[in-house]
DNA sequence: AAACAAAATGTAATCGATTACACTACCGCA
DNA sequence: TGCGGTAGTGTAATCGATTACATTTTGTTT
């Protein structure tokens, strides 16, 4: 650190006296590289980019300034340079929803491993929110992001600017530009639903979220599952995929005089509202009312009795998703692919036979 | 989107074939918008700047200018520039811990009012990722971060570059350069354990995380509060603060010939590792053995019997850290200040009284 | 109308890297 | 010896903004 200090004086940087003076009294430059090893700076770029043919003399020289002067190539000078950053963003609706927070992970992970940062943005499935941070995808000249778009922008985005590497996840969207990670909803609301029916359920309710294209997916398998057995839904919502929206929507269901013998719900805010609103009624899962639902959560197996669901293999749609993305980062033409995985059933006591 | 593309053909820049040419050919450039409202690049960056004497005129024409252009200006470019960014990074060991998650959504928003936007950076409480990622800090030019720091790294992080503002979050560090948002861990911990006792519980055992300093502060309260009551530490055990090691833990705990009526874990992951084990032995809550713990989640209050814990006020300290970054950025001299907030009982059933 | 101050605008340096292009030095081969 | 080729290095333009300083325009006062 002293040593660090001591070297300043040979910087070459003047110290404009209109930046803050507490900033960067250290941080050399390239040029004190340049300078320190006695070669220019196109040779210090040249062997730090690793690209380059330089004698291992030199190189040596290089290596031993940059070691001396504590050198970090400035990574916004490279990104105004090269027109790239090695960041990428990750812009979902809300990171505090399970789902999201184990994606966020997943690509973090697998950015890190490319050397990549990850600009995490939550939309609160907000069109504008939505459109502000894809202006800000830009202006961060990140190198491509992974999206979870609502249903009305992703309307629109095919119309957006194109140059980006963009990966959709978890939601639909109609544009051949992009590439996509998805579920298969349809099938998993058939699974969920049908397991339920055989598990002797029939007047079976639904809450849906309304911003996504993943519930009306999932209410497709459900109405599927439910027309093959000759059964009419119960009842049907669509809401803001919220814990309290859940837990109201499910609270006035269940204070109807006739009330369902199953709920099922598309994502998992919606799941932990309804379990409160059934608790809050003193009601007891599954005798008095099933309850199923998406994604695996921490409590989703701690609850008694514990939660059937459809668990999507969240880790691997990160994974799959940053790949999909790193690949068209390398390769921008390659024709856009579209991954759908399967989501697994599991069966617990929330919907146990009756 | 077409009237853009037309455009083009008038920008300025060279089109250096370096490029990858589906790069930004698109992306006007603030000579584009001067050329175009007939005046120099130093008043349209005035007018965008928002801080200079300017006609009205001229302001409306570089305005016209910029909307026709669809104009953004280069945030790399000024970040270079001023040698600051609108970024704030969050260093946190995991997002999935529901504590961070809380505090990562409140930072952001926190951000986004203010323009700014978000590096999330999971650091796993590896001090070697911990010193990646205070690195990227510097390389991205954030105006400022805010941090948890595992223990090692907080011991030597005044050694580091102190030119970044930053504030530290949940973990005590001792150095005098950075704010600090904290709890009172060990009020907190004491009057977990108070409560515990005061409900009959005499064999209490404790799970603490060893990563942070937040496990001992809250042990500390549990041993003041136990020798108040002249009561002895029933076991205790410093571990990864992770759900696997709960379980386990608990676990091993759970199958001696004496067990503990009650078990006290320092974070919500090692509570739920805690129940898992609870639940895979067949015990009752809180009839066999008590369970508390810290951080209200999702699950806290719907798992049955629901948990005792000591919630912290995530929000606040999300939005707390980040205006107090915010005071440091815009005044880096103002002499660090220290914020401690109280967590708050919720006392449910997991340790009714016996 | 002249003189001067104040306001508006332009010119050009700068931030810190990358890289096309130019140049030198040296080697091998005719 | 002379010539072409190649490897190593340097020079300088460039990315897109900001802003000190210079210059021009405008307005005010006598």
């Amino acid at each position: 650190m002293i040593s660090l200090i001591l070297f300043n004086v040979e910087f070459s940087k003047s110290f404009s006296s209109l930046l803050p003076k507490w900033y960067n009294l250290l941080m050399p430059s390239i040029k004190d590289v340049a300078k320190i090893a006695g070669v220019s700076t196109a040779t210090v770029s040249r062997v730090l980019g690793n690209n380059a043919k330089v004698t291992e003399e030199t190189r040596q020289r290089v290596m031993d300034a940059v070691e001396h002067l504590n050198y970090r190539p400035n990574l916004i000078a490279r990104s105004l340079r090269v027109q790239k950053s090695a960041k990428i963003g990750l812009v979902v609706s809300d990171i505090r929803n399970p789902f999201f927070t184990e994606i966020g992970r997943a690509v973090e992970d697998a950015a890190y491993e490319k050397g990549y940062s990850v600009l995490m943005c939550n939309t609160d499935e907000n069109p504008e929110k939505e459109e502000m941070y894809i202006n800000l995808m830009h202006d961060e000249n990140v190198a491509g992001f992974i999206f979870s778009p609502t249903q009305q922008f992703g309307a629109k985005l095919s119309t957006f600017d194109t140059s980006i590497p963009i990966v959709i996840i978890d939601r639909v969207v109609n544009t051949k530009q992009a590439d996509m990670v998805l579920l298969d909803n349809v099938a998993a609301g058939y699974d969920l639903t049908n397991h339920l029916i055989e598990n002797g359920y029939r007047k079976i309710a639904g809450l849906f979220g309304n911003a996504s294209t993943t519930a009306p997916e999932r209410r497709r398998g459900w109405l599927k599952a439910l027309r093959e057995h000759q059964l009419k839904p119960f009842a049907e919502y669509a809401i803001p995929p919220k814990i309290k929206q859940g837990y109201d929507t499910a609270l006035a269901l269940l204070n109807q005089s006739d009330r369902p013998d199953a709920i099922f719900t598309s994502n998992s805010l919606l799941t932990a509202g309804a379990l409160q609103a059934i608790r809050g009624c003193k009601l007891k899962v599954p005798d008095d009312v099933a309850l199923v639902g998406f994604d695996e959560t921490t409590w989703g197996a701690l609850v008694d009795p514990p939660i059937s669901l459809i668990a999507q293999p969240t880790e691997e749609i990160g994974r799959t998703a940053t790949e999909l993305l790193f690949q068209r980062i390398k390769d921008p033409t390659r024709s856009p692919k579209t991954v759908i995985l399967k989501g697994t059933l599991i069966a617990r006591g929330s919907s146990a036979k009756r």
